[in-house]
DNA sequence: TTTCTGACA
DNA sequence: TGTCAGAA
């Protein structure tokens, strides 16, 4: 039987690991402010024992990514892991909106377009995204009858 | 060489 | 948070 779902992640995400080096190189974090992260639970590298060398997973280095992203704008390391953690809840939400309703895009360098599909079920109206330089912006297409 | 824990101008 | 020490 062929897979269902043809389109899957070219790489395993949870075999991607990376080191506390690379983390500080990655991300800019300092490996004192990642203990201390984890130290206050806001982090959490790979199970493992005591005294072995951390290793954090792809989820978490994108979550220390975002993090540092709201210290660097200003928000204490409270309140940045706050926005970060809701950030990846919503993230789920936006991946599973987007896969079932990106039809195709059309990209040029004046205006881009985002096929959305059908706005509903009736399929008499189709979404679309425009992308001119830094504006955007939707419009709806009313399609013709296909008696 | 890199990382770990603990401590502190 | 940075940095230094002493150990893996």
């Amino acid at each position: 039987m062929t897979k269902e779902n043809s389109n899957e992640p070219l790489i395993d995400s949870n075999k991607l690991i990376f080191g506390i080096g690379q983390v500080q190189q990655i991300t800019g974090v300092s490996g004192r402010q990642l203990r201390y992260w984890e130290e206050q639970n806001y982090i959490a590298p790979i199970e493992q024992q005591k005294g072995t060398q951390r290793q954090y997973s792809f989820h978490t280095l994108f979550l220390i990514f975002h993090i540092q992203r709201y210290l660097t704008q200003g928000f204490t390391l409270q309140a940045a892991v706050e926005k970060a953690k809701e950030f990846e809840k919503q993230m789920p939400v936006l991946r599973t909106f987007i896969k079932a309703q990106l039809q195709g895009v059309d990209v040029s360098n004046e205006r881009s377009v985002i096929d959305f599909g059908f706005k509903n079920d009736e399929r008499k109206q189709r979404v679309y995204g425009i992308v001119e330089g830094n504006k955007t912006y939707f419009k709806v297409e009313d399609l013709k009858e296909s008696k």
